[in-house]
DNA sequence: TATGTATGCAAGCAATTACTTGCATACATA
DNA sequence: TATGTATGCAAGTAATTGCTTGCATACATA
Protein backbone atom coordinates (compact mmCIF):
# COMPACT_ATOMS: atom_id res chain seq x y z
CA UNK A 1 0.00 0.00 0.00
CA UNK A 2 1.43 3.37 -0.99
CA UNK A 3 2.73 5.53 1.79
CA UNK A 4 1.28 8.80 0.02
CA UNK A 5 -2.33 6.99 0.21
CA UNK A 6 -1.58 5.87 3.47
CA UNK A 7 -1.27 9.61 4.26
CA UNK A 8 -4.23 10.80 2.85
CA UNK A 9 -6.39 8.41 4.44
CA UNK A 10 -5.15 9.26 7.90
CA UNK A 11 -5.22 12.94 7.20
CA UNK A 12 -8.85 12.74 5.97
CA UNK A 13 -9.33 10.84 9.22
CA UNK A 14 -7.89 13.47 11.31
CA UNK A 15 -9.49 16.34 9.83
CA UNK A 16 -13.12 14.39 9.75
CA UNK A 17 -12.96 13.49 13.04
CA UNK A 18 -12.11 16.59 14.31
CA UNK A 19 -14.88 18.47 12.30
CA UNK A 20 -18.06 16.24 12.49
CA UNK A 21 -16.26 13.46 15.81
CA UNK A 22 -15.64 10.00 15.90
CA UNK A 23 -19.37 8.52 15.44
CA UNK A 24 -20.36 10.57 12.66
CA UNK A 25 -17.37 10.51 10.49
CA UNK A 26 -17.58 7.67 8.17
CA UNK A 27 -15.89 5.76 5.93
CA UNK A 28 -17.56 6.54 3.17
CA UNK A 29 -16.80 9.98 4.01
CA UNK A 30 -12.93 9.46 4.50
CA UNK A 31 -12.84 7.42 1.70
CA UNK A 32 -14.47 10.33 -0.30
CA UNK A 33 -12.44 13.17 1.33
CA UNK A 34 -8.91 11.30 0.40
CA UNK A 35 -10.37 10.49 -2.77
CA UNK A 36 -9.57 6.63 -2.60
CA UNK A 37 -11.80 3.43 -2.77
CA UNK A 38 -13.46 2.46 0.70
CA UNK A 39 -12.34 -0.62 0.57
CA UNK A 40 -8.51 1.15 0.25
CA UNK A 41 -8.91 1.83 4.44
CA UNK A 42 -9.80 -1.28 5.36
CA UNK A 43 -6.97 -2.86 3.00
CA UNK A 44 -4.60 -0.24 4.81
CA UNK A 45 -5.22 0.07 8.20
CA UNK A 46 -8.23 -3.18 9.03
CA UNK A 47 -10.57 -1.22 10.37
CA UNK A 48 -11.64 2.90 10.90
CA UNK A 49 -10.61 2.78 14.82
CA UNK A 50 -6.96 1.84 13.70
CA UNK A 51 -6.49 4.55 11.33
CA UNK A 52 -6.89 7.24 14.68
CA UNK A 53 -4.41 4.90 16.49
CA UNK A 54 -1.96 4.35 13.90
CA UNK A 55 -2.22 8.04 13.16
CA UNK A 56 -1.20 8.85 17.09
CA UNK A 57 0.90 5.85 18.15
CA UNK A 58 2.63 4.76 14.71
CA UNK A 59 3.10 8.41 12.74
CA UNK A 60 5.34 10.78 14.36
CA UNK A 61 2.72 13.53 14.02
CA UNK A 62 2.28 14.17 17.20
CA UNK A 63 4.50 16.92 17.66
CA UNK A 64 4.54 18.71 21.25
CA UNK A 65 6.04 22.01 21.49
CA UNK A 66 9.61 21.61 21.73
CA UNK A 67 12.30 22.59 24.37
CA UNK A 68 14.37 24.13 21.44
CA UNK A 69 12.01 27.29 21.68
CA UNK A 70 13.42 28.15 24.41
CA UNK A 71 16.08 29.58 22.10
CA UNK A 72 14.33 31.79 21.24
CA UNK A 73 13.78 33.85 24.35
CA UNK A 74 15.33 37.31 24.93
CA UNK A 75 14.42 37.04 28.78
CA UNK A 76 11.84 39.69 28.45
CA UNK A 77 9.48 38.47 30.53
CA UNK A 78 6.57 40.12 28.17
CA UNK A 79 8.20 39.78 24.51
CA UNK A 80 8.59 36.08 25.63
CA UNK A 81 5.18 35.03 26.77
CA UNK A 82 4.03 37.17 24.09
CA UNK A 83 6.12 34.84 21.62
CA UNK A 84 5.12 31.25 23.78
CA UNK A 85 1.66 32.25 23.28
CA UNK A 86 1.50 32.44 19.65
CA UNK A 87 3.71 29.58 19.18
CA UNK A 88 0.68 27.85 21.61
CA UNK A 89 -1.94 29.38 19.24
CA UNK A 90 0.14 28.26 16.58
CA UNK A 91 0.64 25.05 17.45
CA UNK A 92 -3.22 24.21 18.54
CA UNK A 93 -3.80 25.55 15.03
CA UNK A 94 -1.71 22.84 13.72
CA UNK A 95 -2.52 19.91 16.22
CA UNK A 96 -6.29 20.95 16.51
CA UNK A 97 -7.37 18.00 14.78
CA UNK A 98 -6.12 15.95 17.30
CA UNK A 99 -7.64 18.15 20.03
CA UNK A 100 -10.57 18.26 19.05
CA UNK A 101 -10.54 14.39 18.96
CA UNK A 102 -10.26 14.19 22.41
CA UNK A 103 -13.32 16.43 23.53
CA UNK A 104 -15.76 15.08 20.55
CA UNK A 105 -14.55 11.74 20.14
CA UNK A 106 -15.82 10.31 23.42
CA UNK A 107 -16.25 6.70 22.22
CA UNK A 108 -11.98 6.32 21.70
CA UNK A 109 -11.37 8.91 23.91
CA UNK A 110 -9.96 6.45 26.64
CA UNK A 111 -7.67 4.88 23.82
CA UNK A 112 -6.15 7.63 23.19
CA UNK A 113 -5.77 9.57 25.80
CA UNK A 114 -2.09 9.22 26.76
CA UNK A 115 -0.99 10.40 23.41
CA UNK A 116 -2.54 13.37 23.54
CA UNK A 117 -2.15 14.55 26.65
CA UNK A 118 1.54 15.37 25.17
CA UNK A 119 0.74 17.95 24.06
CA UNK A 120 -1.18 20.38 27.01
CA UNK A 121 2.30 17.95 28.55
CA UNK A 122 4.84 19.33 26.37
CA UNK A 123 3.90 22.67 26.54
CA UNK A 124 3.47 23.01 30.06
CA UNK A 125 6.77 21.30 31.00
CA UNK A 126 8.55 23.88 28.46
CA UNK A 127 6.80 26.79 30.37
CA UNK A 128 8.08 25.40 33.55
CA UNK A 129 11.73 25.55 32.69
CA UNK A 130 11.40 28.94 31.13
CA UNK A 131 9.68 30.42 34.56
CA UNK A 132 12.59 28.58 36.62
CA UNK A 133 15.14 30.60 34.52
CA UNK A 134 13.51 33.74 34.46
CA UNK A 135 13.05 33.16 38.23
CA UNK A 136 16.53 32.25 38.55
CA UNK A 137 17.08 35.52 36.74
CA UNK A 138 15.39 37.48 39.26
CA UNK A 139 12.42 39.01 37.03
CA UNK A 140 9.70 36.97 38.75
CA UNK A 141 7.88 37.50 41.61
CA UNK A 142 6.75 33.80 43.02
CA UNK A 143 8.37 30.37 42.31
CA UNK A 144 5.18 27.96 41.96
CA UNK A 145 5.76 27.34 38.35
CA UNK A 146 3.67 24.92 37.98
CA UNK A 147 0.62 27.40 38.65
CA UNK A 148 1.77 29.47 36.43
CA UNK A 149 2.34 27.55 33.43
CA UNK A 150 -0.80 26.12 34.07
CA UNK A 151 -2.71 29.33 34.29
CA UNK A 152 -1.21 30.23 30.77
CA UNK A 153 -2.23 27.16 29.44
CA UNK A 154 -5.77 27.38 31.00
CA UNK A 155 -6.28 31.17 30.03
CA UNK A 156 -5.00 30.42 25.90
CA UNK A 157 -6.83 26.78 25.79
CA UNK A 158 -9.82 28.67 27.23
CA UNK A 159 -9.66 31.14 24.64
CA UNK A 160 -8.93 29.28 21.61
CA UNK A 161 -11.87 27.00 22.36
CA UNK A 162 -14.60 29.30 23.45
CA UNK A 163 -13.63 31.28 19.90
CA UNK A 164 -13.41 27.94 18.06
CA UNK A 165 -17.01 27.28 19.49
CA UNK A 166 -18.61 30.82 19.32
CA UNK A 167 -16.53 33.10 17.29
CA UNK A 168 -16.81 36.55 16.97
CA UNK A 169 -20.72 36.29 18.42
CA UNK A 170 -19.15 36.05 22.18
CA UNK A 171 -15.25 37.55 21.71
CA UNK A 172 -15.31 41.09 20.79
CA UNK A 173 -11.51 41.36 19.40
CA UNK A 174 -9.05 39.12 17.49
CA UNK A 175 -6.61 36.66 19.07
CA UNK A 176 -3.82 39.21 18.36
CA UNK A 177 -5.46 41.31 20.37
CA UNK A 178 -6.37 39.00 23.11
CA UNK A 179 -2.91 37.59 23.25
CA UNK A 180 -0.55 40.88 23.94
CA UNK A 181 -3.55 42.52 26.04
CA UNK A 182 -4.02 39.16 28.21
CA UNK A 183 -0.03 39.06 28.40
CA UNK A 184 0.26 42.53 29.25
CA UNK A 185 -2.32 41.76 32.38
CA UNK A 186 0.14 38.45 33.36
CA UNK A 187 3.07 40.12 33.16
CA UNK A 188 2.00 42.94 35.57
CA UNK A 189 1.36 40.19 37.67
CA UNK A 190 4.40 38.32 38.00
CA UNK A 191 7.17 40.86 36.92
CA UNK A 192 9.43 41.64 40.02
CA UNK A 193 8.90 45.14 40.55
CA UNK A 194 12.17 46.75 42.73
CA UNK B 1 -47.67 12.62 28.82
CA UNK B 2 -46.84 12.74 32.36
CA UNK B 3 -44.24 15.43 33.25
CA UNK B 4 -42.33 13.56 35.53
CA UNK B 5 -41.75 11.26 32.45
CA UNK B 6 -40.86 13.65 30.19
CA UNK B 7 -38.48 15.35 32.72
CA UNK B 8 -36.72 11.76 32.68
CA UNK B 9 -36.25 11.49 29.60
CA UNK B 10 -34.99 14.81 28.88
CA UNK B 11 -32.06 14.66 32.27
CA UNK B 12 -31.23 11.40 30.99
CA UNK B 13 -30.62 12.35 27.64
CA UNK B 14 -28.97 15.64 28.58
CA UNK B 15 -26.89 12.89 30.64
CA UNK B 16 -25.63 10.58 28.35
CA UNK B 17 -25.25 13.08 25.60
CA UNK B 18 -22.72 14.94 27.46
CA UNK B 19 -20.71 12.18 28.59
CA UNK B 20 -20.75 10.30 25.18
CA UNK B 21 -21.88 12.52 22.42
CA UNK B 22 -24.90 12.76 20.30
CA UNK B 23 -24.70 10.48 17.45
CA UNK B 24 -23.47 7.27 20.20
CA UNK B 25 -26.08 7.90 22.40
CA UNK B 26 -28.78 5.98 21.33
CA UNK B 27 -32.88 6.25 22.15
CA UNK B 28 -32.56 2.80 23.85
CA UNK B 29 -30.13 4.01 26.12
CA UNK B 30 -31.70 7.02 26.89
CA UNK B 31 -35.01 4.67 27.47
CA UNK B 32 -33.25 2.46 29.74
CA UNK B 33 -31.68 5.36 31.86
CA UNK B 34 -34.85 7.12 32.05
CA UNK B 35 -36.31 3.80 33.21
CA UNK B 36 -39.11 3.99 30.70
CA UNK B 37 -39.96 2.24 27.16
CA UNK B 38 -38.30 3.21 23.84
CA UNK B 39 -41.59 4.11 22.57
CA UNK B 40 -42.45 6.09 24.89
CA UNK B 41 -39.77 8.33 24.08
CA UNK B 42 -40.94 9.01 20.48
CA UNK B 43 -44.76 9.59 21.90
CA UNK B 44 -43.66 12.25 24.19
CA UNK B 45 -40.76 14.29 21.65
CA UNK B 46 -41.21 12.82 18.20
CA UNK B 47 -37.81 12.38 17.45
CA UNK B 48 -34.09 12.20 18.96
CA UNK B 49 -33.10 15.58 17.88
CA UNK B 50 -36.28 17.03 19.22
CA UNK B 51 -35.64 15.96 22.99
CA UNK B 52 -32.49 18.46 22.72
CA UNK B 53 -34.10 20.97 21.28
CA UNK B 54 -37.35 20.68 23.78
CA UNK B 55 -34.17 20.72 26.60
CA UNK B 56 -32.69 23.89 25.51
CA UNK B 57 -35.59 25.96 24.21
CA UNK B 58 -38.85 25.44 26.10
CA UNK B 59 -37.69 24.15 29.17
CA UNK B 60 -36.25 26.84 31.94
CA UNK B 61 -33.38 24.56 32.56
CA UNK B 62 -30.90 27.12 31.14
CA UNK B 63 -29.55 29.11 33.66
CA UNK B 64 -26.70 31.33 32.69
CA UNK B 65 -25.03 33.18 36.14
CA UNK B 66 -27.71 35.77 37.68
CA UNK B 67 -26.86 38.73 37.97
CA UNK B 68 -28.41 38.90 41.26
CA UNK B 69 -24.62 37.11 42.35
CA UNK B 70 -23.47 40.97 42.22
CA UNK B 71 -25.29 41.66 45.71
CA UNK B 72 -22.93 39.02 47.33
CA UNK B 73 -20.07 41.32 46.69
CA UNK B 74 -18.00 42.85 48.82
CA UNK B 75 -16.38 44.96 46.60
CA UNK B 76 -12.96 43.37 47.89
CA UNK B 77 -11.28 42.34 44.85
CA UNK B 78 -9.67 39.36 45.70
CA UNK B 79 -12.88 38.12 47.94
CA UNK B 80 -15.27 38.78 45.49
CA UNK B 81 -13.21 37.18 41.97
CA UNK B 82 -12.77 34.35 44.48
CA UNK B 83 -16.53 33.98 44.84
CA UNK B 84 -17.47 34.74 41.13
CA UNK B 85 -14.64 31.94 39.90
CA UNK B 86 -16.41 29.29 42.50
CA UNK B 87 -19.65 30.52 41.00
CA UNK B 88 -18.66 29.16 37.88
CA UNK B 89 -17.24 26.35 38.78
CA UNK B 90 -20.34 25.23 40.26
CA UNK B 91 -22.23 27.04 37.21
CA UNK B 92 -20.21 24.73 34.72
CA UNK B 93 -20.58 21.52 36.83
CA UNK B 94 -24.52 22.53 36.48
CA UNK B 95 -24.65 23.62 33.61
CA UNK B 96 -21.68 20.83 32.08
CA UNK B 97 -24.48 18.50 30.40
CA UNK B 98 -25.52 21.72 28.27
CA UNK B 99 -21.74 23.11 27.45
CA UNK B 100 -20.26 19.31 26.64
CA UNK B 101 -23.48 19.13 24.08
CA UNK B 102 -21.61 22.19 22.72
CA UNK B 103 -18.26 20.48 22.67
CA UNK B 104 -19.54 16.53 21.83
CA UNK B 105 -21.80 17.22 19.28
CA UNK B 106 -21.33 18.87 16.36
CA UNK B 107 -24.47 17.51 14.55
CA UNK B 108 -26.81 19.14 16.35
CA UNK B 109 -24.26 22.42 17.65
CA UNK B 110 -25.79 24.79 14.40
CA UNK B 111 -29.22 24.59 15.91
CA UNK B 112 -28.20 24.55 19.36
CA UNK B 113 -25.61 27.27 19.65
CA UNK B 114 -27.64 30.51 20.20
CA UNK B 115 -29.61 29.20 23.17
CA UNK B 116 -25.83 27.36 24.46
CA UNK B 117 -23.93 30.99 24.10
CA UNK B 118 -26.54 32.08 27.08
CA UNK B 119 -24.21 30.35 29.30
CA UNK B 120 -21.02 32.02 28.45
CA UNK B 121 -22.57 35.62 27.69
CA UNK B 122 -24.26 36.04 30.74
CA UNK B 123 -21.13 35.58 32.95
CA UNK B 124 -19.46 37.61 31.10
CA UNK B 125 -22.01 40.39 30.88
CA UNK B 126 -22.40 39.89 34.64
CA UNK B 127 -18.46 40.38 35.14
CA UNK B 128 -18.29 43.23 32.76
CA UNK B 129 -20.89 45.10 35.21
CA UNK B 130 -18.58 43.69 38.28
CA UNK B 131 -15.59 45.06 36.95
CA UNK B 132 -17.61 48.37 36.08
CA UNK B 133 -18.52 49.33 39.47
CA UNK B 134 -15.10 48.51 41.09
CA UNK B 135 -13.28 50.70 38.80
CA UNK B 136 -15.42 53.63 39.32
CA UNK B 137 -14.79 53.07 43.39
CA UNK B 138 -11.13 53.26 41.93
CA UNK B 139 -9.97 49.75 42.81
CA UNK B 140 -9.05 49.10 39.03
CA UNK B 141 -5.78 50.00 37.25
CA UNK B 142 -7.39 49.34 33.68
CA UNK B 143 -10.46 50.19 32.55
CA UNK B 144 -10.28 47.26 29.79
CA UNK B 145 -13.71 45.49 31.02
CA UNK B 146 -14.81 42.92 27.99
CA UNK B 147 -10.78 41.89 28.49
CA UNK B 148 -10.66 41.62 31.72
CA UNK B 149 -14.47 39.06 31.67
CA UNK B 150 -13.17 37.22 29.15
CA UNK B 151 -9.25 36.61 30.56
CA UNK B 152 -11.15 35.25 33.81
CA UNK B 153 -13.45 33.58 31.60
CA UNK B 154 -10.84 31.50 29.41
CA UNK B 155 -8.66 30.75 32.30
CA UNK B 156 -11.46 29.34 34.35
CA UNK B 157 -13.02 27.57 31.37
CA UNK B 158 -9.73 26.10 30.10
CA UNK B 159 -8.96 24.74 33.58
CA UNK B 160 -12.25 22.66 34.19
CA UNK B 161 -11.97 21.58 30.59
CA UNK B 162 -8.28 20.41 30.77
CA UNK B 163 -9.41 18.67 34.21
CA UNK B 164 -12.14 17.11 32.87
CA UNK B 165 -10.38 15.44 29.78
CA UNK B 166 -6.94 14.83 31.99
CA UNK B 167 -7.31 15.42 35.45
CA UNK B 168 -4.45 14.85 37.55
CA UNK B 169 -2.76 13.27 35.49
CA UNK B 170 -1.97 16.89 33.65
CA UNK B 171 -2.82 18.88 36.86
CA UNK B 172 -0.89 18.60 40.00
CA UNK B 173 -3.19 20.69 42.39
CA UNK B 174 -7.46 21.06 43.22
CA UNK B 175 -9.75 23.04 41.96
CA UNK B 176 -9.34 25.20 44.83
CA UNK B 177 -6.11 25.38 44.55
CA UNK B 178 -6.30 26.58 41.27
CA UNK B 179 -8.92 29.22 41.68
CA UNK B 180 -7.53 30.55 44.66
CA UNK B 181 -3.96 31.15 43.14
CA UNK B 182 -4.92 32.26 40.23
CA UNK B 183 -7.38 34.60 41.47
CA UNK B 184 -4.74 36.28 43.49
CA UNK B 185 -2.77 36.56 40.70
CA UNK B 186 -5.26 38.15 38.48
CA UNK B 187 -6.04 40.57 41.20
CA UNK B 188 -2.19 41.50 41.40
CA UNK B 189 -2.27 42.50 37.93
CA UNK B 190 -5.19 44.82 37.90
CA UNK B 191 -5.80 45.94 41.66
CA UNK B 192 -4.62 49.55 41.91
CA UNK B 193 -1.57 50.31 43.91
CA UNK B 194 -1.15 53.58 45.45
C1' DT C 1 -69.43 1.39 35.37
C1' DA C 2 -67.59 3.36 31.18
C1' DT C 3 -64.32 5.98 28.73
C1' DG C 4 -60.05 8.27 27.77
C1' DT C 5 -55.18 8.75 28.64
C1' DA C 6 -50.50 7.29 29.58
C1' DT C 7 -47.57 3.66 29.35
C1' DG C 8 -45.49 -1.08 28.43
C1' DC C 9 -44.39 -4.75 25.27
C1' DA C 10 -43.37 -7.40 21.05
C1' DA C 11 -42.45 -7.06 16.53
C1' DG C 12 -40.82 -5.05 12.69
C1' DC C 13 -39.11 -1.80 8.96
C1' DA C 14 -35.96 0.95 6.25
C1' DA C 15 -31.73 3.21 6.26
C1' DT C 16 -27.08 3.42 7.56
C1' DT C 17 -22.61 1.61 8.45
C1' DA C 18 -18.31 -1.05 9.34
C1' DC C 19 -16.38 -4.45 7.01
C1' DT C 20 -15.84 -8.51 3.36
C1' DT C 21 -15.35 -10.90 -1.04
C1' DG C 22 -14.43 -11.69 -5.80
C1' DC C 23 -12.84 -9.90 -9.82
C1' DA C 24 -10.79 -6.64 -13.08
C1' DT C 25 -6.96 -3.51 -14.10
C1' DA C 26 -2.90 -0.80 -14.03
C1' DC C 27 1.89 -0.83 -13.23
C1' DA C 28 6.42 -2.09 -11.83
C1' DT C 29 9.99 -5.30 -11.64
C1' DA C 30 12.23 -9.86 -12.45
C1' DT D 1 6.98 -11.53 -21.20
C1' DA D 2 5.42 -12.96 -16.80
C1' DT D 3 4.37 -12.18 -12.10
C1' DG D 4 3.30 -9.71 -7.96
C1' DT D 5 1.40 -5.61 -5.81
C1' DA D 6 -1.69 -1.76 -5.19
C1' DT D 7 -5.92 -0.13 -6.26
C1' DG D 8 -10.81 0.31 -8.18
C1' DC D 9 -15.47 -1.44 -8.57
C1' DA D 10 -19.78 -4.00 -7.67
C1' DA D 11 -22.11 -6.56 -4.60
C1' DG D 12 -23.23 -8.11 -0.33
C1' DT D 13 -23.61 -9.09 4.95
C1' DA D 14 -24.65 -8.53 9.68
C1' DA D 15 -25.45 -5.32 13.12
C1' DT D 16 -27.23 -1.05 14.66
C1' DT D 17 -30.51 2.55 14.97
C1' DG D 18 -34.33 5.89 14.61
C1' DC D 19 -38.85 5.30 14.37
C1' DT D 20 -43.65 2.88 13.71
C1' DT D 21 -47.60 -0.13 14.62
C1' DG D 22 -50.84 -2.92 17.04
C1' DC D 23 -52.34 -4.45 21.16
C1' DA D 24 -52.66 -5.02 26.18
C1' DT D 25 -53.04 -2.83 30.70
C1' DA D 26 -53.26 0.27 34.46
C1' DC D 27 -55.45 4.17 36.25
C1' DA D 28 -58.10 8.30 36.69
C1' DT D 29 -62.18 10.75 36.01
C1' DA D 30 -67.01 11.41 34.29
Amino acid sequence: MGDSVKEKIVMSTLKLISEKGYKSTTTRNIAEEAGVNEVTIFRCFGSKKDIVLYALKELELLKPVNERILDKCTWDLKEDLFMLAHEYHKNFTEEKAKIMIGLRSPEIFEEVKEYLIRIPKGFKEVLIKYFEKVYEKGLLNTDDFELLAFAFISLNFGFVLMNASYGNKLIGFSDREFVKKSIEIFVKAIEKSD
